[in-house]
RNA sequence: GCGCGGGUAGUCUAGUGGUAGGACAACGCCCUUCCGAGGCGUUAGCCCGGGUUCAAAUCCCGGCCCGCGCACCA
């Protein structure tokens, strides 16, 4: 079916035509799952990357980091990741549905098996397995989402590209406590590519294999989570879909405190994406977060609630915010065996009185001799002892007489505890809120008389920012323009030199990428030195001096302010 | 992965076996003009591979890509 039949054609046509992003692999057929970022999509993510640092690093307790986007198999066997491929598939050869076999086979035959392709292998043939479509399957396989890889020449090391960025931030966990001093909470961000091997990407950019991803590992203590900056956000209004798919309308200090959303620390991160998102453009109406149900949370979470914005495929998942326990760090310290606990001290030490064994061990030494060691460290674990302790020392019983230790009453001082931090994690999918902004703003109105196409964007997150435009393209007119474009690029602003074509037609090139000001050089600016300013939404211009219209331009660009705020309207 | 539909310049499109056409866009020159003006000119295309045929954009097979449904989405 060609592209135009399909609703949101109009917007993926323009996004190609004038290069926000293209097919990758293009001249070699393409590869589905793959896009380039063209220049105008380049700089759009990368603004929106800007505003998100703004919202979760400088403005949150945290810091950015990078870390590396392929992994030793070590670390997703610890994250559980690893465990989701060595799920093993089958397929029917006939009508080629797919399913996981250990879950098939309880289904259907209510029978627990080994996930191995040997044990699957040998419950299909001998329960004569069927799909459901009465079709035979083929030999089970391997599910693989993850892109695998080996590290160093030969066999190597077998690795695999990151399926997520968060990992990175697990693995350095002592290196990030030690940066924060040990002080719980802080968060740590990461923005950078992330790889699935995604079996049917669809829908554009909505599902790709390789993606760009901004999360934050904000660690909390477990027993408190809460956000000192929650009242912030704690009148603002939103729209939750709870796990039941019952939707509520409330402020999120109401949420947490009926229990919708389960702590204050997730209804923090709620608001604070909320505000970033229309920050970034998305409309308000267009949003609402939805609760995952029971059987679709990750492997990792405990409650997750997803932004979902209305786009021309549906309401489509943006970001996950995810309260993931304790569940990466606990996991990472059993499999590497490095403690990745935090130390957290009581606001006073608590004297604790307790009994304690004493070994005498002068005594225990020429009595039991090569055993004393071990008796004395067994003693001391135990919390009391009657007049006789049997020990067992490498699977030897031992009776260890009361002379041979003591009871002492102690009081001791206890200045804190060791925890594991549990982790929240807003992680938002870059390229999915990248086309969701453009959707958003991509809008049609009616300028004398004719349809035109506009992106709507906010105006620091536009790619090209300003667009400077000689009335005429005689000499004294494109030099002047070239000195202004080059005074205004100077300065930090995106800005484009564009003599070619009727006026009207570069208004409609700029309107149609979403640049907010165009700088006009005409007659009158070689009479009085002033330029114009034409604003994309409204069409309309106005007058100012050359040599005010850098500090113009930059005042525009970090607020909403009118561009009548500054100069006489001006009608040609 | 399965099923259905599709793939012709940058974009959109005409073309059912016989010389691949148009519109818009882009670029150059002229005009010198404040909202896709006009004139002249230029660039540029049959997704890839095989087959049938004297001859394939067109018919057949396979692949790739795009859209939709199913499955998958940690």
């Amino acid at each position: 079916m060609p592209a135009h039949l399909h609703p949101m054609s109009e917007i993926m046509e323009m996004l190609v035509r004038r290069g926000f992003i293209w097919q990758s692999f293009e001249i070699y057929g393409g590869m589905a799952g793959f896009i380039d970022y063209a220049p105008l999509g380049n700089g759009l993510r990368r603004k929106i990357e800007d505003l998100w640092r703004e919202f979760f690093v400088i403005n949150e307790r945290s810091v950015e980091i990078d870390t590396p986007t392929v992994g030793i198999e070590d670390v997703f066997i610890a994250s559980g990741h690893a465990e989701g491929f060595t799920d093993v598939a089958i397929e029917c050869s006939s009508c080629g549905r797919v399913f996981r076999a250990d879950h098939y086979v309880k289904e259907k035959l209510n029978l627990e098996v080994d996930p191995t392709v040997e044990a699957v292998k040998n419950v299909v043939q001998e329960f004569n397995l069927k799909c459901e479509c009465g079709g035979d399957f083929k030999e089970p396989e391997h599910i693989n989402l993850m892109f695998e890889t080996k590290i160093g020449p030969g066999r190597g090391k077998k690795g695999y590209l990151r399926p997520e960025t968060a990992q990175g931030i697990f693995i350095a966990f002592k290196r990030l406590s030690d940066y924060f001093r040990n002080k719980l909470p802080f968060g740590v961000a990461q923005i950078g590519r992330a790889y699935r091997n995604e079996i049917s990407p669809r829908q554009g950019v909505i599902r790709l294999r390789e993606f760009n991803q901004a999360e934050l590992e904000f660690f909390c203590h477990p027993g408190e989570k809460r956000h000192p900056e929650f009242d912030r956000y704690a009148d603002d209004v939103v729209t939750l879909v709870d796990k039941f798919d019952k939707e509520h309308r409330v402020t999120l200090r109401e949420a947490v405190e009926k229990g919708i959303i389960a702590h204050e620390l997730l209804a923090y991160f709620v608001g604070k994406t909320r505000r970033f998102l229309l920050a970034a453009g998305i409309r308000d109406e267009k949003l609402r977060f939805r609760q995952h149900k029971d059987d679709e949370r990750a492997h990792y979470a405990v409650d997750c609630w997803d932004a979902e914005v209305l786009l021309s495929y549906g309401w489509i998942e943006v970001v996950g915010i995810a309260d993931r326990s304790d569940y990466d760090l606990s996991r990472h310290t059993q499999f590497s065996r490095e403690d990745l606990s935090v130390f957290v001290p009581y606001d006073e030490p608590v004297k604790v009185k307790r009994r304690r064994v004493v070994p005498n061990i002068p005594k225990l030494g020429p009595a039991f001799r090569d055993r004393a060691k071990k008796i004395a460290e067994e003693l001391e674990k135990l919390e009391d002892a009657g007049d006789e302790v049997v020990l067992t020392i490498n699977g030897e019983e031992i009776k260890v007489p009361s002379e041979y230790y003591e009871i002492r009453e102690v009081e001791e001082e206890v200045h804190g505890e060791r925890v594991v931090p549990h982790v929240i994690e807003p992680s938002f999918g870059l390229d999915r809120i990248t086309y969701a902004v453009l959707e958003h703003a991509f809008d049609t109105d009616t300028v004398d008389g004719e349809e035109r196409r506009v992106l709507r964007l906010e105006r620091r997150l536009a790619p090209v920012q300003v667009a400077v435009l000689p009335l005429l393209s005689r000499d004294e007119f494109v030099e002047e323009a070239e000195t202004i474009a080059g005074e205004l690029r100077e300065n930090g602003i995106y800005t484009e030199l564009d003599i070619t074509g009727s006026i009207g037609r570069r208004y409609r090139r700029y309107d149609e990428i979403g640049t907010p000001f165009c700088i006009t050089i005409d007659h009158q600016t070689f009479e009085d030195g002033t330029v114009t300013i034409r604003d994309r939404d409204s069409t309309s211009q106005v007058r100012v001096k050359k040599s005010e219209l850098v500090r113009i331009i930059q005042e525009l660009l970090n607020s909403g302010k009118s561009i009548t705020e500054f100069g006489e309207v001006f009608r040609p």
